[in-house]
DNA sequence: CCAATACCTGAATCGGGTTTCATGTTCCCG
DNA sequence: CGGGAACATGAAACCCGATTCAGGTATTGG
């Protein structure tokens, strides 16, 4: 539910700075959209909806927003940080590259599984803001490929694999294995699951360290 | 462009069955909805343009289907076989499984490349109708899994996976690089690739040969 | 040629949404 | 405590699209 803006808020209608109230105010809209974004999707969202939640008055939201698709651009450029904060976050403690990508995939799963609808917003931003998707895809994609680069100089995965397709393949897949296995799962009440199933979790961490594990005849590069 | 309906079409709004002129009527507003969805996507695009598109007035658009979300739902139903249909005609060929995971991505690879727009109807169905993605998925999935499966008997592929998740993996990847390498790549003159970089077939290739290939001390069945 | 049947038409209905703006209200500094 | 700046309000202006329906037009079998 917390809303990260590492930047001092403005207006956005505006660019005017603001007062303590006016931040407020501000971070409340953000918050509400998030809400109603994520219960509705963006087209059945509305303005209205949204300061409703907020408690605040229709033309309050034009005070720091230029719009409905702006404030959508922002939700998706914070979500963006949260997710691969808590990627980054779970990966930290890994003792290499491999253990780096079940931490990793925990971690994004963990997030899904906390945040069910906010994962779709994100995705729902192909549609409304492809640019911001994009921007999304890259940021984390980047860390990953820099990642694999790394581990592959220092002989930790395959040399002969391409890091940059490794990391769009595993993107995709970490996405379609959380749509399916935590988005859709229901338990015996109907409930989404708590967290991934960890066979689930045992069954990606298998075809990962397949793929990416150093040929057994591969030299390795002693530093 | 062209429509499969295999089932003889009649109006959905009725149930009535189709003189012939009723039924190039209802293929041509078909079409139109899928140049329509694809260009503008669900929400931009309206039963107004559809019906200019396909050269017809406005009201006669509900003389064959139910609504704007019914001829959705029956154009996701129309590509998911096309989809499908390219991908196991790709794969007839395949001397082995992992020949025909290779094949099968050409397959679909060549299916985005043709039809970049179409592609995303269906994903756009996330948010549109979420039934008809699910059964997408699980259609292609469903054959994927099958197939696997009975590679893992034959030893072609290792016997630790979870056909399964592999299954649900896999997809995702190839989604991912499809929209990656296909949908936004660009040329020279800013126009999408013909089809897929080669040397990205091949990095997914590798990827997914040394993911599925048995372990080399795996015993294999000889039947 | 004449029903009768199948098709087609598009103005009108109805519901809804975004954004603006003239008018208050609150806050805070001197 | 007075007044200006910042903030808040919500009715109204404006735009757009899905769906209906009463009244036409093509087609065809006899």
């Amino acid at each position: 539910m917390t809303v990260h803006t590492d930047d001092p808020p403005v207006s956005s209608a505006t660019g005017r700075p603001l007062t303590t109230r006016g931040r407020q105010t501000r971070r409340r809209l953000l918050e509400a959209a998030e809400q109603v974004f994520a219960d509705l999707g963006y087209h059945e969202a509305s303005i209205v909806k949204i300061t409703e939640h907020a408690g605040v008055a229709l033309g309050t939201f034009y005070l720091y927003f230029d719009g409905k698709q702006a404030v959508f651009d922002e939700l998706v450029l914070d979500l963006n940080s949260r997710v691969r904060h808590s990627m980054s976050e779970a990966m930290s403690t890994a003792a290499d590259r491999i253990e780096a990508e079940r931490l990793g995939f925990e971690g994004f799963f963990r997030f899904t599984a906390a945040h069910p609808a906010l994962y779709r917003v994100v995705r729902e931003a192909e549609f409304v803001s492809p640019a911001m998707l994009k921007l999304h895809y890259e940021r984390i994609v980047d860390g990953y490929r820099a990642g694999l680069a790394a581990a592959q100089r220092d002989g930790e995965i395959a040399a002969e694999l391409d890091t940059d397709v490794v990391a769009w393949a595993l993107m995709g897949a970490g996405e379609l294995i959380g749509m399916r296995y935590l988005l859709w799962e229901k338990d015996a009440d109907g409930r989404p699951p708590a967290q991934i199933d960890p066979a689930v979790l045992d069954g990606m961490t298998a075809f990962i360290t397949r793929a990416l594990r150093p040929d057994t005849t591969e030299g390795k590069t002693d530093d």
